[in-house]
DNA sequence: ACTTTTTTGTACCATTTCGCATTAAATTCC
DNA sequence: GGAATTTAATGCGAAATGGTACAAAAAAGT
């Protein structure tokens, strides 16, 4: 696809945001909530198990819409992925760069972690990079590629956070902080995973106190 | 099924493990092996992405025999998943009954993982409970219960070790058994999912021996 | 008003999927 | 050897699936 003639030349002023005058029939849906829905069935229901019928009647388009508008099956699933990733990371980054004590810091990335996991309808959504993108990691590359993506992401925000709170004294001279990283990071997938199997928020909150209390050595 | 006269009331025998003169034509499969083959795509692949004609195809066994031996899709797949279970139990229990230093039974038990994580010919399998099952657990309560089962196993497991090793000094009196069981279980969730992202074997054995440096204290 | 452009909606196609009905084969019991 | 029994093998069928062709609809440009 070869886009020329896309930025009108002569626009000085700044794209408009809305309104673009598009050509054609306007669209019934808007791509940003649609992809929201197909992102929650997705997660839920993982790549083989969402149907595109499903996807048409949560999105509320039907499916040749649904192919112009994000591509086949999988390129649908990819985007959903990313959606994904770029909303958590959303939701966490401000945190990880916030300057608190380690322990607070922990506790409200952990907070906003299991937010995410226990949400949903239709019974808690875990992660997905845990639960469904992982399992798509082995035979599809660019997947792979997006999985290790996630998963160093976290390890570095964490890694950050240990290195910082060392160089300040939160934490004993023997403290390593890339292993630390690795288990809070850790405690990120097992509450991804218990709570997708219904361990109650109560339980789960119990299991991060737990390790943050190792992790930072106890309050 | 009400079973009645399937043990011969004459037979004063130990019931033969073999050849027990069944009566029809003899079965062209054995279904220990075959339930193997399934338990393999169904790791790799998952539940929805598993066909019956790829169970088929890599039992030898065709459609009709696989439904007689095991029931329907969903039959198949629990039964799997048991199958998985007793056999990665059988490969740990004697590590964890073993009565070695809280360190070495650690490796051991970390070194079984990988082991089964990164074994099959087609990329590593994983662990079924993480990839595969604790997607289910969601909309199924039968899987649902044995996920559950399954993480409350390992736990229990890891916190007998850290209880054992606390008594016998091995663990500073502030040390907490089963936050720290929670911390080693969570280390085999997430070798688990780095394993199926492709993470070679070396970065996954540093990441343990972090870890058991956090759990046990430095060396 | 007419053309152009973009999207919608219906319908369709080829393939796959799960499950089962039916027939053929292989073995034991009488 | 024949009846009974258990399994294998073939194949059917209804439903679902991913993807697309095609015409109608709704907007802007001329």
């Amino acid at each position: 696809m070869v886009q020329k003639s896309k930025k009108p030349p002569s626009a000085a002023k700044i794209e408009a945001p809305v309104a673009p005058k598009r050509r054609g029939r306007p669209r019934a849906y808007e791509p940003d909530v649609a992809l929201g829905k197909a992102l929650d069935l997705f997660r839920r229901d993982g790549f083989a198990a969402t149907s595109l019928d499903d996807l048409s009647a949560a999105t509320g388009m039907n499916r040749p819409s649904l192919y112009g508008a994000f591509g086949d099956k999988r390129e649908l699933y990819i985007k959903s992925y990313q959606r994904y990733r770029s909303e958590a990371r959303a939701a966490m980054v401000d945190i990880f760069r916030a300057d608190a004590p380690l322990r607070e810091r922990l506790e409200r990335i952990y907070r906003i972690a299991l937010d995410i996991y226990l949400s949903g309808e239709s019974g808690p959504r875990g992660c997905f990079t845990v639960m469904t993108a992982a399992s798509e990691a082995v035979s599809d590359p660019d997947i792979r590629t997006m999985v290790l993506e996630g998963l160093t992401e976290l390890d570095k925000a964490f890694g950050i956070c240990f290195r910082h709170a060392k160089e300040r004294g939160e934490l004993p001279d023997g403290a390593d902080p890339a292993s630390l990283a690795h288990l809070a990071s850790a405690t990120i997938h097992t509450i991804a995973i218990r709570a997708r199997a219904r361990v109650p928020r109560r339980e789960l909150e119990a299991i991060v106190k737990g390790a943050i209390d190792v992790m930072c050595g106890p309050k």
